[in-house]
DNA sequence: GCGTAGCTGTTGTTCAACAATCCCTCAAGA
DNA sequence: TCTTGAGGGATTGTTGAACAACAGCTACGC
Protein backbone atom coordinates (compact mmCIF):
# COMPACT_ATOMS: atom_id res chain seq x y z
CA UNK A 1 0.00 0.00 0.00
CA UNK A 2 1.32 3.52 -0.80
CA UNK A 3 -1.40 5.10 -0.12
CA UNK A 4 -2.08 6.32 3.19
CA UNK A 5 -4.11 3.32 4.98
CA UNK A 6 -6.39 5.53 7.36
CA UNK A 7 -8.53 6.89 4.15
CA UNK A 8 -10.81 4.43 2.94
CA UNK A 9 -10.32 2.61 -0.50
CA UNK A 10 -13.49 3.83 -2.25
CA UNK A 11 -12.84 7.56 -0.92
CA UNK A 12 -9.85 8.72 -2.83
CA UNK A 13 -11.06 6.48 -5.83
CA UNK A 14 -13.69 8.49 -6.03
CA UNK A 15 -11.67 11.69 -6.18
CA UNK A 16 -9.31 10.41 -8.52
CA UNK A 17 -11.72 9.72 -10.68
CA UNK A 18 -13.19 13.36 -10.29
CA UNK A 19 -9.33 14.91 -11.03
CA UNK A 20 -9.07 12.34 -14.26
CA UNK A 21 -11.53 14.63 -15.87
CA UNK A 22 -9.80 17.50 -15.40
CA UNK A 23 -6.61 16.41 -16.16
CA UNK A 24 -6.33 14.09 -19.34
CA UNK A 25 -9.15 16.12 -21.02
CA UNK A 26 -9.49 13.90 -23.71
CA UNK A 27 -7.66 14.40 -27.33
CA UNK A 28 -7.27 18.23 -28.64
CA UNK A 29 -10.58 17.12 -31.04
CA UNK A 30 -12.53 16.91 -27.77
CA UNK A 31 -10.47 19.98 -25.96
CA UNK A 32 -11.46 22.31 -29.48
CA UNK A 33 -15.08 20.72 -29.12
CA UNK A 34 -15.39 22.22 -25.63
CA UNK A 35 -14.17 25.48 -26.36
CA UNK A 36 -15.91 26.24 -29.38
CA UNK A 37 -19.30 24.82 -27.39
CA UNK A 38 -18.69 26.76 -24.82
CA UNK A 39 -18.47 29.81 -27.26
CA UNK A 40 -21.36 29.14 -28.98
CA UNK A 41 -23.85 28.57 -26.11
CA UNK A 42 -22.71 31.73 -24.34
CA UNK A 43 -23.52 33.88 -27.37
CA UNK A 44 -19.67 34.52 -27.97
CA UNK A 45 -20.27 33.32 -31.92
CA UNK A 46 -23.80 34.46 -32.58
CA UNK A 47 -26.50 32.06 -34.25
CA UNK A 48 -25.69 32.46 -38.39
CA UNK A 49 -21.61 33.13 -37.69
CA UNK A 50 -19.67 31.68 -39.83
CA UNK A 51 -16.76 29.55 -38.36
CA UNK A 52 -14.04 29.48 -40.65
CA UNK A 53 -11.48 27.11 -41.02
CA UNK A 54 -8.28 29.24 -41.41
CA UNK A 55 -9.57 31.17 -38.94
CA UNK A 56 -10.07 28.95 -36.08
CA UNK A 57 -7.29 27.00 -36.36
CA UNK A 58 -4.86 30.03 -36.23
CA UNK A 59 -6.60 31.31 -33.14
CA UNK A 60 -6.28 28.30 -31.24
CA UNK A 61 -3.14 26.69 -32.45
CA UNK A 62 -4.61 23.21 -34.54
CA UNK A 63 -4.66 21.95 -37.42
CA UNK A 64 -7.20 21.52 -39.87
CA UNK A 65 -7.90 18.07 -39.57
CA UNK A 66 -8.26 18.62 -35.78
CA UNK A 67 -10.84 21.27 -36.22
CA UNK A 68 -12.50 19.41 -38.69
CA UNK A 69 -13.24 16.23 -36.14
CA UNK A 70 -14.59 19.15 -33.48
CA UNK A 71 -16.62 20.72 -35.96
CA UNK A 72 -18.26 17.16 -36.64
CA UNK A 73 -19.24 16.63 -33.12
CA UNK A 74 -20.96 19.65 -32.82
CA UNK A 75 -22.82 19.44 -35.55
CA UNK A 76 -24.31 16.06 -33.98
CA UNK A 77 -25.75 18.38 -31.55
CA UNK A 78 -26.63 20.81 -33.85
CA UNK A 79 -24.81 23.56 -32.33
CA UNK A 80 -23.37 24.41 -35.96
CA UNK A 81 -24.72 23.67 -39.11
CA UNK A 82 -22.14 22.08 -41.77
CA UNK A 83 -23.34 22.83 -45.35
CA UNK A 84 -20.89 20.91 -47.72
CA UNK A 85 -18.13 23.06 -49.25
CA UNK A 86 -19.65 25.89 -48.11
CA UNK A 87 -18.42 25.53 -44.77
CA UNK A 88 -19.45 25.26 -40.58
CA UNK A 89 -21.86 27.79 -39.56
CA UNK A 90 -23.57 28.74 -36.06
CA UNK A 91 -26.86 26.84 -36.46
CA UNK A 92 -29.90 29.89 -36.60
CA UNK A 93 -32.76 27.94 -34.86
CA UNK A 94 -36.47 28.15 -36.90
CA UNK A 95 -39.83 28.07 -35.41
CA UNK A 96 -39.90 24.29 -36.27
CA UNK A 97 -36.73 23.93 -34.43
CA UNK A 98 -38.57 25.64 -31.31
CA UNK A 99 -41.39 23.17 -32.01
CA UNK A 100 -39.52 20.19 -32.17
CA UNK A 101 -37.20 21.07 -29.28
CA UNK A 102 -40.42 21.32 -26.96
CA UNK A 103 -42.31 18.44 -28.09
CA UNK A 104 -39.76 16.89 -27.34
CA UNK A 105 -38.81 17.98 -23.65
CA UNK A 106 -42.03 17.73 -22.95
CA UNK A 107 -42.23 13.92 -23.39
CA UNK A 108 -38.87 13.46 -21.47
CA UNK A 109 -39.23 15.84 -18.82
CA UNK A 110 -42.70 14.92 -18.05
CA UNK A 111 -41.84 10.83 -18.34
CA UNK A 112 -39.31 11.34 -16.06
CA UNK A 113 -41.16 13.07 -13.23
CA UNK A 114 -44.34 10.88 -13.88
CA UNK A 115 -42.37 7.68 -13.77
CA UNK A 116 -40.46 8.71 -10.50
CA UNK A 117 -41.16 5.83 -7.94
CA UNK A 118 -39.53 6.70 -4.18
CA UNK A 119 -37.21 9.37 -4.98
CA UNK A 120 -34.32 9.64 -2.25
CA UNK A 121 -33.69 13.37 -0.58
CA UNK A 122 -30.63 13.68 -2.36
CA UNK A 123 -32.54 13.60 -5.69
CA UNK A 124 -35.15 15.99 -4.39
CA UNK A 125 -32.36 18.21 -3.05
CA UNK A 126 -30.50 18.25 -6.09
CA UNK A 127 -33.93 19.57 -7.58
CA UNK A 128 -34.88 22.05 -5.07
CA UNK A 129 -31.36 23.93 -4.72
CA UNK A 130 -31.51 25.38 -8.23
CA UNK A 131 -35.19 26.33 -7.49
CA UNK A 132 -33.91 28.14 -4.69
CA UNK A 133 -30.74 29.92 -6.69
CA UNK A 134 -33.29 31.27 -9.16
CA UNK A 135 -35.55 32.74 -6.46
CA UNK A 136 -31.98 34.29 -4.82
CA UNK A 137 -30.86 35.57 -8.08
CA UNK A 138 -34.23 37.50 -9.31
CA UNK A 139 -33.78 38.90 -5.61
CA UNK A 140 -30.83 40.36 -6.79
CA UNK A 141 -32.01 41.54 -10.12
CA UNK A 142 -29.60 39.08 -11.90
CA UNK A 143 -32.04 37.60 -14.68
CA UNK A 144 -29.07 36.32 -16.74
CA UNK A 145 -28.39 33.64 -13.28
CA UNK A 146 -31.96 33.41 -13.40
CA UNK A 147 -32.10 31.61 -16.61
CA UNK A 148 -29.01 29.24 -15.60
CA UNK A 149 -30.87 28.32 -12.67
CA UNK A 150 -33.81 27.71 -14.68
CA UNK A 151 -31.86 25.28 -16.90
CA UNK A 152 -29.85 23.47 -14.27
CA UNK A 153 -33.76 22.90 -12.84
CA UNK A 154 -34.67 21.34 -15.82
CA UNK A 155 -31.59 19.14 -15.86
CA UNK A 156 -32.10 18.24 -12.70
CA UNK A 157 -35.64 16.70 -13.17
CA UNK A 158 -34.58 14.64 -16.19
CA UNK A 159 -32.19 13.43 -13.69
CA UNK A 160 -34.57 11.93 -11.74
CA UNK A 161 -34.93 9.04 -14.19
CA UNK A 162 -31.25 8.27 -13.65
CA UNK A 163 -30.52 7.74 -17.24
CA UNK A 164 -26.71 8.72 -18.63
CA UNK A 165 -27.98 8.58 -21.80
CA UNK A 166 -31.35 11.24 -20.63
CA UNK A 167 -28.70 13.18 -18.83
CA UNK A 168 -26.29 13.73 -21.85
CA UNK A 169 -29.29 14.44 -24.28
CA UNK A 170 -30.78 16.94 -22.15
CA UNK A 171 -27.73 18.72 -22.06
CA UNK A 172 -27.63 18.73 -25.41
CA UNK A 173 -31.21 19.75 -26.02
CA UNK A 174 -30.63 22.76 -23.27
CA UNK A 175 -27.77 24.18 -24.95
CA UNK A 176 -29.65 24.70 -28.58
CA UNK A 177 -31.79 26.16 -26.31
CA UNK A 178 -29.89 28.86 -25.13
CA UNK A 179 -28.84 29.29 -28.64
CA UNK A 180 -32.82 30.36 -29.26
CA UNK A 181 -32.42 32.28 -26.64
CA UNK A 182 -29.85 34.08 -28.35
CA UNK A 183 -32.31 35.42 -30.76
CA UNK A 184 -34.47 36.75 -28.50
CA UNK A 185 -36.46 38.05 -25.44
CA UNK A 186 -35.37 39.59 -22.65
CA UNK A 187 -33.97 37.18 -19.72
CA UNK A 188 -36.40 38.77 -17.24
CA UNK A 189 -39.75 38.26 -19.37
CA UNK A 190 -38.80 34.97 -20.15
CA UNK A 191 -37.85 33.50 -16.84
CA UNK A 192 -39.83 35.28 -14.43
CA UNK A 193 -42.92 33.92 -14.73
CA UNK A 194 -41.56 30.61 -14.28
CA UNK A 195 -40.03 31.11 -10.62
CA UNK A 196 -43.52 30.07 -8.91
CA UNK A 197 -44.22 27.50 -11.30
CA UNK A 198 -40.77 26.12 -10.46
CA UNK A 199 -41.59 26.07 -6.87
CA UNK A 200 -44.39 24.20 -7.13
CA UNK A 201 -43.33 21.43 -8.99
CA UNK A 202 -40.83 21.08 -6.37
CA UNK A 203 -43.54 20.81 -3.66
CA UNK A 204 -45.91 18.48 -5.24
CA UNK A 205 -42.68 15.94 -6.18
CA UNK A 206 -41.92 16.29 -2.40
CA UNK A 207 -45.51 15.28 -1.67
CA UNK A 208 -45.25 12.51 -4.19
CA UNK A 209 -47.66 13.76 -6.22
CA UNK A 210 -45.98 12.93 -9.61
CA UNK A 211 -48.70 13.17 -11.57
CA UNK A 212 -49.86 16.22 -10.64
CA UNK A 213 -45.98 17.58 -10.98
CA UNK A 214 -46.16 16.33 -14.41
CA UNK A 215 -49.34 18.02 -15.58
CA UNK A 216 -48.05 21.52 -13.94
CA UNK A 217 -44.94 20.90 -16.25
CA UNK A 218 -46.77 19.97 -19.14
CA UNK A 219 -48.12 23.36 -18.67
CA UNK A 220 -45.21 24.88 -17.93
CA UNK A 221 -43.68 23.87 -21.52
CA UNK A 222 -46.57 24.41 -23.65
CA UNK A 223 -46.45 28.29 -22.03
CA UNK A 224 -42.86 28.74 -22.81
CA UNK A 225 -42.73 27.23 -25.87
CA UNK A 226 -46.14 29.66 -27.27
CA UNK A 227 -44.05 32.56 -25.81
CA UNK A 228 -41.15 31.78 -27.75
CA UNK A 229 -42.83 31.11 -31.08
CA UNK A 230 -44.52 34.13 -31.07
CA UNK A 231 -41.24 35.82 -30.49
CA UNK A 232 -40.06 34.00 -33.19
CA UNK A 233 -42.54 35.09 -35.45
CA UNK A 234 -41.78 38.47 -34.88
CA UNK A 235 -38.72 38.35 -35.62
CA UNK A 236 -38.95 36.34 -38.69
CA UNK A 237 -39.71 39.06 -41.18
CA UNK A 238 -36.71 40.47 -40.06
CA UNK A 239 -34.88 37.29 -41.71
CA UNK B 1 -39.36 31.39 -65.81
CA UNK B 2 -37.73 28.77 -67.48
CA UNK B 3 -39.62 25.68 -65.64
CA UNK B 4 -42.92 24.33 -67.17
CA UNK B 5 -45.37 27.25 -65.38
CA UNK B 6 -48.32 24.89 -65.08
CA UNK B 7 -47.22 23.16 -62.50
CA UNK B 8 -47.47 24.88 -58.98
CA UNK B 9 -44.47 26.21 -58.09
CA UNK B 10 -44.51 24.78 -54.80
CA UNK B 11 -44.80 20.91 -56.40
CA UNK B 12 -41.44 20.76 -57.55
CA UNK B 13 -39.69 22.76 -54.96
CA UNK B 14 -40.23 19.87 -52.85
CA UNK B 15 -39.42 17.01 -55.38
CA UNK B 16 -36.03 18.51 -56.08
CA UNK B 17 -35.69 18.55 -52.15
CA UNK B 18 -35.97 14.66 -52.46
CA UNK B 19 -33.96 14.43 -55.32
CA UNK B 20 -30.94 16.66 -53.14
CA UNK B 21 -30.92 13.83 -51.38
CA UNK B 22 -29.67 11.17 -53.46
CA UNK B 23 -27.39 13.19 -55.34
CA UNK B 24 -24.74 14.76 -53.01
CA UNK B 25 -25.01 11.89 -50.49
CA UNK B 26 -22.40 14.03 -48.59
CA UNK B 27 -18.87 14.19 -48.00
CA UNK B 28 -16.63 11.10 -47.70
CA UNK B 29 -16.53 11.07 -44.23
CA UNK B 30 -20.35 10.85 -44.19
CA UNK B 31 -20.81 8.30 -46.32
CA UNK B 32 -17.80 6.18 -44.27
CA UNK B 33 -19.94 6.44 -41.74
CA UNK B 34 -23.21 4.85 -42.76
CA UNK B 35 -21.13 2.16 -44.42
CA UNK B 36 -19.92 1.18 -40.47
CA UNK B 37 -22.95 1.95 -39.04
CA UNK B 38 -24.32 -0.38 -41.56
CA UNK B 39 -21.63 -2.77 -40.90
CA UNK B 40 -21.72 -2.86 -36.89
CA UNK B 41 -25.20 -2.93 -36.80
CA UNK B 42 -25.44 -5.82 -38.95
CA UNK B 43 -22.80 -7.86 -37.37
CA UNK B 44 -20.43 -7.98 -39.85
CA UNK B 45 -18.33 -6.21 -37.11
CA UNK B 46 -19.12 -8.11 -33.48
CA UNK B 47 -18.81 -6.00 -30.54
CA UNK B 48 -15.04 -5.50 -28.83
CA UNK B 49 -13.47 -6.02 -32.76
CA UNK B 50 -11.08 -3.52 -33.27
CA UNK B 51 -11.63 -1.02 -35.98
CA UNK B 52 -8.01 -0.54 -37.24
CA UNK B 53 -7.51 2.62 -38.66
CA UNK B 54 -4.39 1.33 -41.12
CA UNK B 55 -6.77 -1.71 -42.39
CA UNK B 56 -9.58 0.29 -42.65
CA UNK B 57 -8.28 3.05 -44.57
CA UNK B 58 -6.91 1.09 -47.10
CA UNK B 59 -10.11 -1.15 -47.37
CA UNK B 60 -12.36 1.66 -47.93
CA UNK B 61 -9.62 3.48 -49.58
CA UNK B 62 -9.75 6.72 -47.66
CA UNK B 63 -7.56 8.79 -46.17
CA UNK B 64 -6.73 8.41 -41.92
CA UNK B 65 -8.11 11.77 -41.40
CA UNK B 66 -11.45 11.39 -43.43
CA UNK B 67 -11.65 7.68 -41.81
CA UNK B 68 -11.26 9.63 -38.07
CA UNK B 69 -14.38 12.41 -38.98
CA UNK B 70 -16.55 9.21 -39.03
CA UNK B 71 -14.99 7.72 -36.12
CA UNK B 72 -16.12 10.66 -34.09
CA UNK B 73 -19.87 10.15 -35.34
CA UNK B 74 -20.29 6.68 -34.61
CA UNK B 75 -18.50 7.43 -31.58
CA UNK B 76 -21.46 10.26 -30.53
CA UNK B 77 -23.87 7.55 -31.66
CA UNK B 78 -22.30 5.14 -29.12
CA UNK B 79 -21.76 2.06 -31.89
CA UNK B 80 -17.92 2.36 -31.21
CA UNK B 81 -16.02 3.36 -27.84
CA UNK B 82 -13.15 5.33 -28.55
CA UNK B 83 -10.48 5.16 -26.15
CA UNK B 84 -7.35 7.46 -26.40
CA UNK B 85 -3.84 6.19 -27.71
CA UNK B 86 -5.44 2.66 -27.35
CA UNK B 87 -8.10 2.56 -30.85
CA UNK B 88 -11.61 2.60 -31.77
CA UNK B 89 -13.58 -0.54 -30.89
CA UNK B 90 -17.07 -2.07 -31.24
CA UNK B 91 -18.94 -1.34 -28.33
CA UNK B 92 -19.62 -4.02 -26.14
CA UNK B 93 -22.97 -3.32 -24.20
CA UNK B 94 -22.88 -3.77 -20.66
CA UNK B 95 -26.04 -4.76 -18.42
CA UNK B 96 -26.20 -0.99 -17.18
CA UNK B 97 -26.72 0.05 -20.78
CA UNK B 98 -29.65 -2.26 -21.20
CA UNK B 99 -31.02 -0.66 -17.75
CA UNK B 100 -29.80 2.44 -19.30
CA UNK B 101 -31.72 2.27 -22.84
CA UNK B 102 -34.61 1.10 -21.51
CA UNK B 103 -35.21 3.38 -18.99
CA UNK B 104 -35.08 5.58 -21.62
CA UNK B 105 -37.19 3.70 -24.76
CA UNK B 106 -39.44 3.57 -21.55
CA UNK B 107 -40.04 6.65 -21.55
CA UNK B 108 -39.76 7.97 -25.01
CA UNK B 109 -42.17 5.27 -26.05
CA UNK B 110 -44.81 5.48 -23.86
CA UNK B 111 -44.72 9.40 -23.54
CA UNK B 112 -45.10 9.42 -27.45
CA UNK B 113 -48.14 6.97 -27.39
CA UNK B 114 -49.75 8.78 -24.29
CA UNK B 115 -49.49 12.42 -25.20
CA UNK B 116 -50.84 11.08 -28.89
CA UNK B 117 -54.04 13.49 -29.37
CA UNK B 118 -55.24 12.56 -32.87
CA UNK B 119 -53.66 10.42 -34.74
CA UNK B 120 -53.80 10.46 -38.50
CA UNK B 121 -55.29 7.61 -40.82
CA UNK B 122 -51.99 7.22 -42.06
CA UNK B 123 -50.07 7.37 -38.77
CA UNK B 124 -51.94 4.27 -37.33
CA UNK B 125 -51.42 2.54 -40.27
CA UNK B 126 -47.59 3.41 -40.36
CA UNK B 127 -48.00 1.71 -37.17
CA UNK B 128 -49.72 -1.37 -38.21
CA UNK B 129 -48.03 -1.90 -41.12
CA UNK B 130 -44.56 -3.50 -39.28
CA UNK B 131 -46.80 -5.78 -37.61
CA UNK B 132 -48.37 -6.80 -40.08
CA UNK B 133 -44.91 -7.71 -41.54
CA UNK B 134 -43.99 -9.31 -38.49
CA UNK B 135 -46.71 -11.75 -38.13
CA UNK B 136 -46.24 -12.55 -41.49
CA UNK B 137 -42.54 -13.23 -41.19
CA UNK B 138 -43.20 -15.36 -38.13
CA UNK B 139 -45.63 -17.47 -40.32
CA UNK B 140 -42.53 -18.22 -42.57
CA UNK B 141 -40.12 -18.94 -39.86
CA UNK B 142 -38.08 -15.80 -40.69
CA UNK B 143 -37.00 -14.65 -36.92
CA UNK B 144 -34.40 -12.09 -38.03
CA UNK B 145 -37.23 -10.10 -40.42
CA UNK B 146 -39.52 -10.52 -37.19
CA UNK B 147 -37.05 -8.94 -35.12
CA UNK B 148 -36.53 -6.26 -38.00
CA UNK B 149 -40.23 -5.73 -38.18
CA UNK B 150 -40.21 -4.96 -34.42
CA UNK B 151 -37.82 -2.29 -34.30
CA UNK B 152 -39.79 -1.18 -37.43
CA UNK B 153 -42.62 -0.84 -34.79
CA UNK B 154 -41.10 0.57 -32.16
CA UNK B 155 -39.47 3.36 -34.75
CA UNK B 156 -42.88 4.07 -36.18
CA UNK B 157 -44.63 4.35 -32.39
CA UNK B 158 -41.98 6.58 -31.58
CA UNK B 159 -43.21 8.55 -35.00
CA UNK B 160 -46.15 9.87 -33.37
CA UNK B 161 -45.20 11.99 -31.27
CA UNK B 162 -44.01 13.96 -34.66
CA UNK B 163 -40.34 15.21 -33.76
CA UNK B 164 -37.80 14.37 -35.67
CA UNK B 165 -35.57 14.63 -33.04
CA UNK B 166 -37.04 12.11 -31.31
CA UNK B 167 -37.08 9.86 -34.24
CA UNK B 168 -33.32 10.74 -34.52
CA UNK B 169 -32.96 9.58 -31.30
CA UNK B 170 -34.59 6.09 -31.41
CA UNK B 171 -32.86 5.35 -34.81
CA UNK B 172 -29.99 5.70 -32.65
CA UNK B 173 -31.33 3.58 -29.42
CA UNK B 174 -32.70 0.67 -31.99
CA UNK B 175 -28.79 0.45 -33.64
CA UNK B 176 -27.15 0.30 -30.19
CA UNK B 177 -30.08 -2.20 -29.08
CA UNK B 178 -29.46 -4.48 -32.07
CA UNK B 179 -25.62 -4.45 -30.73
CA UNK B 180 -27.19 -5.48 -27.80
CA UNK B 181 -29.16 -8.52 -29.87
CA UNK B 182 -25.45 -9.46 -31.30
CA UNK B 183 -24.34 -10.73 -27.94
CA UNK B 184 -26.94 -12.91 -27.42
CA UNK B 185 -30.50 -14.55 -27.77
CA UNK B 186 -31.67 -16.42 -30.90
CA UNK B 187 -34.22 -14.41 -32.59
CA UNK B 188 -36.99 -16.00 -32.19
CA UNK B 189 -37.27 -16.66 -28.30
CA UNK B 190 -36.70 -13.23 -27.96
CA UNK B 191 -39.10 -11.54 -30.59
CA UNK B 192 -41.67 -14.40 -30.84
CA UNK B 193 -43.89 -13.50 -27.66
CA UNK B 194 -44.23 -10.05 -28.01
CA UNK B 195 -46.09 -10.35 -31.79
CA UNK B 196 -49.31 -10.65 -29.88
CA UNK B 197 -48.87 -7.46 -27.72
CA UNK B 198 -47.54 -5.56 -30.59
CA UNK B 199 -51.31 -6.46 -32.15
CA UNK B 200 -52.76 -5.41 -29.00
CA UNK B 201 -51.17 -2.08 -28.44
CA UNK B 202 -52.07 -0.87 -31.92
CA UNK B 203 -56.08 -1.73 -31.63
CA UNK B 204 -55.59 -0.03 -28.38
CA UNK B 205 -54.16 3.18 -29.86
CA UNK B 206 -56.70 2.76 -33.22
CA UNK B 207 -59.49 2.57 -30.20
CA UNK B 208 -58.11 6.08 -28.54
CA UNK B 209 -57.15 4.05 -25.85
CA UNK B 210 -53.99 5.51 -25.28
CA UNK B 211 -53.01 5.18 -21.58
CA UNK B 212 -54.05 1.99 -21.65
CA UNK B 213 -51.76 1.30 -24.71
CA UNK B 214 -48.58 3.13 -22.93
CA UNK B 215 -49.61 0.87 -19.89
CA UNK B 216 -49.15 -2.04 -22.15
CA UNK B 217 -46.13 -0.87 -23.91
CA UNK B 218 -44.55 -0.55 -20.33
CA UNK B 219 -45.01 -3.60 -19.45
CA UNK B 220 -43.86 -4.95 -23.06
CA UNK B 221 -40.76 -3.02 -22.14
CA UNK B 222 -40.11 -4.32 -18.70
CA UNK B 223 -40.16 -7.60 -19.24
CA UNK B 224 -37.76 -7.13 -22.82
CA UNK B 225 -35.58 -5.36 -20.25
CA UNK B 226 -35.37 -8.70 -17.83
CA UNK B 227 -35.12 -10.77 -20.53
CA UNK B 228 -32.01 -9.10 -21.80
CA UNK B 229 -30.61 -8.56 -18.51
CA UNK B 230 -31.11 -12.44 -17.62
CA UNK B 231 -29.33 -13.17 -20.50
CA UNK B 232 -26.38 -10.88 -20.14
CA UNK B 233 -25.97 -11.69 -16.86
CA UNK B 234 -25.43 -15.71 -17.61
CA UNK B 235 -23.65 -14.56 -20.03
CA UNK B 236 -20.73 -12.04 -17.94
CA UNK B 237 -18.62 -14.70 -16.10
CA UNK B 238 -17.67 -15.91 -20.34
CA UNK B 239 -16.12 -12.09 -19.97
C1' DG C 1 8.91 -13.05 -8.73
C1' DC C 2 9.52 -8.05 -9.52
C1' DG C 3 10.64 -3.97 -11.50
C1' DT C 4 12.60 -1.64 -15.36
C1' DA C 5 14.53 -0.40 -19.83
C1' DG C 6 13.98 -0.77 -24.49
C1' DC C 7 11.44 -2.12 -28.73
C1' DT C 8 7.46 -2.12 -31.77
C1' DG C 9 3.21 -1.04 -33.57
C1' DT C 10 -0.57 2.07 -33.23
C1' DT C 11 -2.70 6.32 -32.59
C1' DG C 12 -2.60 11.68 -32.23
C1' DT C 13 -1.46 15.69 -34.70
C1' DT C 14 0.55 18.62 -37.90
C1' DC C 15 1.78 20.24 -42.42
C1' DA C 16 1.68 20.88 -47.32
C1' DA C 17 -0.38 20.04 -51.47
C1' DC C 18 -4.01 19.54 -54.78
C1' DA C 19 -8.88 18.93 -56.43
C1' DA C 20 -13.55 20.42 -56.15
C1' DT C 21 -16.70 23.76 -55.29
C1' DC C 22 -18.81 28.18 -54.25
C1' DC C 23 -19.29 33.10 -54.86
C1' DC C 24 -18.39 37.37 -56.84
C1' DT C 25 -17.41 40.24 -60.77
C1' DC C 26 -17.82 41.58 -65.23
C1' DA C 27 -18.81 41.53 -69.89
C1' DA C 28 -21.67 39.93 -73.88
C1' DG C 29 -26.07 39.40 -75.71
C1' DA C 30 -31.18 39.59 -76.14
C1' DT D 1 -32.81 45.87 -67.81
C1' DC D 2 -32.36 41.27 -67.29
C1' DT D 3 -30.24 36.97 -68.20
C1' DT D 4 -26.35 34.11 -69.29
C1' DG D 5 -21.79 32.64 -69.20
C1' DA D 6 -16.78 32.99 -68.40
C1' DG D 7 -13.15 33.96 -65.54
C1' DG D 8 -10.77 34.32 -60.94
C1' DG D 9 -10.15 34.27 -56.03
C1' DA D 10 -11.20 32.20 -51.78
C1' DT D 11 -12.73 28.29 -49.12
C1' DT D 12 -13.57 23.66 -48.31
C1' DG D 13 -12.73 18.41 -49.21
C1' DT D 14 -9.29 14.99 -49.26
C1' DT D 15 -5.00 12.97 -49.51
C1' DG D 16 -0.23 11.48 -48.21
C1' DA D 17 3.74 11.86 -45.55
C1' DA D 18 5.99 12.88 -41.46
C1' DC D 19 6.85 12.92 -36.60
C1' DA D 20 5.57 12.80 -31.62
C1' DA D 21 3.24 10.35 -27.97
C1' DC D 22 1.64 6.48 -26.05
C1' DA D 23 0.26 1.32 -24.89
C1' DG D 24 1.72 -3.27 -24.78
C1' DC D 25 5.19 -6.55 -25.04
C1' DT D 26 9.81 -8.65 -24.29
C1' DA D 27 14.01 -9.37 -22.25
C1' DC D 28 17.16 -8.32 -19.02
C1' DG D 29 19.03 -7.74 -14.39
C1' DC D 30 18.22 -8.32 -9.55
Amino acid sequence: MTVNENVGAQDWVTKLAVDRERLDRGSAAERVTEILRQRITEGFFQPGARLSEAALCSALGVSRNTLREAFRLLGKDRLVAHELHRGVFVRVPAEADIVDLYRMRSIVECGAVRDLRHPSQAQIEAVREPVRAGLRAAAEGDWRAVGTADLRFHQALTALAGSARLDELMRGMLAELRLIFHLMASPREFHEPYLARNEEIVGLIDAGENQAAARVLAGYLADAERQLTEAARALAPSI
